[in-house]
DNA sequence: CAGCAGGTGCACG
DNA sequence: CGTGCACCTGCT
């Protein structure tokens, strides 16, 4: 398959670690590290494109995709989908104002990190699979329901299918993909959407409480699930999702009482509209050992 | 080979 | 409303 040439992604800069993170540290299953360059490169997939982006050395971001593809139209989906219109600055200095020691380490670590805009219905389809699941099994869970389901674009990469065709596929099908119980979940899922005449899209302007009872209505999706999708595919970055990483690194690092909901609250009235930021910081550093 | 994994649903008290 | 399991299955 023959690629564009590279051009820069603009509003972008990242160091190595929080490139990695960000494309691949559990916000998104649909990128891989590619092998044939030596510069930090992912290959993957979002909404209808497919692009390869690259971590230049000096910390901007360049991105290439297939020929067939519309160039100017895949460009700004990237430059949208690494979120390059949000000011990543101002969020920073209003959590550094709550002078808290460990979210000033937290941003110290992890300088550059992003929170992706993807596709409410990607982020449905791939927290639903991410029950209990580690982040490689995820992804291929996410990939063979691509492949089975979603169109493709080119040659070797498939969209993440859409609710309609999840909603017709037969359940063994769905289970084949190594959903396993996630597999109930994800049908009754797409069968509630698809009768519901529920727009994904939607949960970009609903109100957070409104767009969050909503999420829960849907099957597979309880408060963590929930908080991913409203995060990360309708950037409503005042969603906290606790899962088993952060409730522990709550734990020990401000000592909150082991339940997730007073997590939550906790961190509503610590970090504000920023919580989900916030929650990223903590997460990835945690993860990594590093705090 | 057991035990566990970015949770959720459901049955109970 | 809060707690405690069962739920698939691939990996270590």
């Amino acid at each position: 398959m023959e690629w564009g040439n590279f051009t820069p992604v603009d509003g972008v800069v990242f160091n190595e670690r929080d490139f990695c993170e960000t494309l691949d540290g559990g916000q998104s299953f649909t990128w891989n590290k590619s092998a044939e360059s030596d510069a930090p490169e992912f290959v993957g997939v979002f909404g209808r494109f497919v692009a390869k982006v690259r971590l230049n050395s000096d910390g901007s971001v360049s991105a290439a995709f297939p020929k067939q593809l519309d160039q100017n139209a895949a460009h700004d989906a990237i430059e949208e989908y690494l979120d390059a219109r949000t000011d990543y600055g101002e969020i920073r200095e209003s959590l550094k104002k709550t002078g808290d020691p460990i979210m000033l380490a937290a941003l110290e670590i992890h300088p550059t990190i992003r929170i992706l805009r993807q596709n409410p219905e990607e982020a449905i389809v791939g927290f639903i699979c991410s029950s209990s699941k580690r982040i490689v099994q995820i992804k291929q869970c996410v990939r063979l329901l691509s492949e089975r389901l979603g169109e493709e674009i080119c040659p070797g990469f498939h969209r993440t299918p859409p609710f309609e065709k999840i909603a017709d596929a037969p359940i063994e099908l769905i289970r084949e993909c190594k959903l396993g119980f996630r597999a109930d979940y994800l049908k009754k899922t797409a069968v509630k959407i698809r009768a519901d005449k529920f727009d994904p899209m939607l949960l970009r302007s609903m109100s957070h409480e409104e767009a969050k009872t909503y999420l829960k209505t849907l099957s597979g999706v309880g408060d963590k699930v929930a908080d991913c999708i409203l995060l990360f595919g309708a950037s409503r970055f005042e969603a906290f999702p606790v899962d088993t990483w952060i409730k522990q690194a709550m734990c020990e690092l401000y000592s909150t009482e082991n339940n997730e909901k007073k997590i939550r609250e906790f961190a509503a009235a610590k970090f504000g509209r920023h919580a989900g930021f916030a929650q990223q910081l903590i997460f990835a550093a945690k993860r990594k050992g590093l705090i």
